[in-house]
DNA sequence: CGTAAGATTTACATCGTTGGAACAGCGTTG
DNA sequence: CAACGCTGTTCCAACGATGTAAATCTTACG
């Protein structure tokens, strides 16, 4: 592998002078240049990055973070985050929490700090404390949960209004027992924190009851989740007949359950969910659901993140503005809650 | 960010001992050490990974190149190699190449050369003499096709032998008339070949006879392409009683439109996959299809790229013979071939 | 008590790049 | 023609860590 160092001896000038022809500098005479880029041809010269890094005190490199990539969410997501950083010069590096708090606290007390310029992270185990605490000075972004006034840069879509929507959705079709799966108890759930408060402002606004037994928790967010919770419904003595899944998983699993044991959806059932992922598109039926723009949650991180970088990279920590983003969604209303026909 | 420099000072000895601690050399006075790892643990420090990479010669970062993050298939096989790679202490960079033929030889040609230590390859768009025509020096371990004696690692499954038990498995159900979805005609698409190699060895196993019209190229592999083909093949005027496509996301498509114009599946028409991706074990009805041994696929590769790398480190660029690696898959027979009571 | 064999610690060079400043060539200008 | 201001090029140090070899300190032994 050629250095710099090879590449000035065979144009016969000094390192530096090809370091100028690489770096774009200016004032470096025609001739010089030709002679150099001819050299650097034909060694087919590359810099060395890790001694580039190390000179300029950066790396190139971005880290994203999610619970797990094989749930669809967070595998458009990552699509979207690795193309929006491509096209900005960045490589992106992936970490898997699995959801685990230690792993999530890991990256905030900066595992990766030495690794990557920044971090964009989809936390789900962690608070607004361990964020507090945080020590690590590397640029951070926050997608997916919406803590205001947080001490971060953070994009998210308003989950509770969403749900809201959603909720009411079901509610015009002139559903009155209406469920909810994937409520979640543990501490740090912000997001099922939230679309469970907007189910709830849901129901209010359209005048029915909050029922507790129609709200089933699940351990996590997996289509077998969804499928369980949606066989405790089914088996109450009066079962929902429509149910806003907290994602587009779980109400896949929830419409596996509902049509192998003979009900239709819609018309026994209607399903809803949250995230707009691919396989919802293509399910029988098609799923009604939320759909965060998330190219567009992609993009701004990546840009936010960016301008960070520089940031802390021009004043020395000064500490820009923590700007909370608030992405656009749509409800996609598909046959899952109104049939083929609508 | 503290220095090995500043722990020196702090704790009183020589940067090259606190060194010495850190990499766990073991003449150190148990005295000094303890010195050292209280100033190591005040000023939390942590290595700087360029400036060690640099001098080491290693990133300690691996890259993996798909296709396209969001295909479930590559999602699964991503999250599996990430933590394999995970448990190995490597970091995993992510490139997506979106099949394009040209991004796909950068790659061979070392774009990340300097910034990983091994790439984990996923080709679908270049051939084997691109593959030959290689510079890069970069341990490689490629993914998913069988070519066989090329010049490099290579993990799959057997696509043809898959793909022949699978067509036997639709012939065994009675089907004559069965379909094929997926048939590529770019060069370089050796999966779609070997698939499609296999369908015809299955059809002729079972003394049916190949018929041309009943196989449906699509122009990629996603789910609107199975979908679309399907639409194709049931608008003949006498359609496939059973479809055999060469990954799940296009079944789930052809799935989608068999449902959709009131037919039902597999009364009128039966449908197979391959991948095994989540999706199908939770679709309506659930999908029969090829499952390869994804944890293990990751798991091998990741331990042949580590091989490989400590190889090259070790022995000068010397060429331990290149591993062709079959990974096993099993039939999952589920309800798209034979119904619920099956 | 001198000395050799370890044990422990240190100095220094080095990995490949780049920033900064010094240096050299050279046409202008006063 | 000396001083000046450009342009173009080179020299040197530094980024932070580690390999090598040498320096220093112990300890054991004759």
């Amino acid at each position: 592998m050629a250095s710099l160092k090879d590449v000035a001896q065979r144009a016969g000038v000094s390192v530096k002078t090809v370091s100028n022809v690489v770096n774009g500098y200016a004032y470096v005479a025609s001739g010089t240049r030709e002679k150099v880029e001819l050299a650097l041809a034909e060694l087919d010269y590359r810099p060395n990055l890790s001694a580039r890094n190390l000179r300029r005190g950066r790396t190139g490199v971005i880290a994203l973070a999610v619970p797990e990539l094989d749930a669809p969410y967070f595998a458009e997501l990552a699509r979207s985050v690795i193309k929006a950083a491509a096209e900005r010069g960045w490589m992106v590096l992936i970490d898997q929490t699995d959801g685990v708090a230690a792993r999530e606290r890991e990256l905030l007390q900066g595992v990766r700090e030495q690794s990557v310029d920044g971090l964009i992270f989809s936390p789900v185990a962690i608070g607004r404390d361990d964020l507090a605490a945080r020590t690590d000075a590397t640029p951070l972004v926050l997608l997916g949960e919406r803590v205001l006034d947080g001490p971060t840069d953070h994009i998210a879509v308003d989950n509770q209004s969403a749900a809201r929507e959603m909720t009411a959705h079901l509610a015009g079709l002139g559903h009155t027992r209406i469920g909810a799966i994937g409520a979640q108890h543990r501490p740090g759930m912000g997001t099922a924190r939230l679309r469970l408060a907007g189910y709830r402002e849901g129901l209010a606004a359209a005048g029915l009851p909050y029922d507790e037994e129609l709200v089933a928790p699940t351990p996590a967010y997996r289509r077998a989740d969804g499928a369980e919770a949606m066989r405790r419904l089914l088996a109450l003595p009066e079962p929902p007949r429509a149910v806003f899944c907290f994602n587009d998983l779980l109400a896949l699993g929830a419409l596996r359950t509902v049509l192998s044991q003979g009900l239709r959806v819609p018309e026994d059932v209607a399903v809803a969910g949250f995230d707009d992922i691919e396989d919802g598109r293509y399910s029988t039926p098609t799923l009604t659901t939320v759909s965060p723009d998330k190219d567009r949650v992609a993009k701004t991180a990546v840009e936010l993140l960016d301008t960070r970088i520089d940031a802390g990279r021009r004043a020395g920590r000064g500490a820009a503005a923590c700007r909370e983003i608030e992405a656009p969604y749509r409800l996609l209303v598909r046959e899952s809650t109104v049939g083929r026909a609508g």
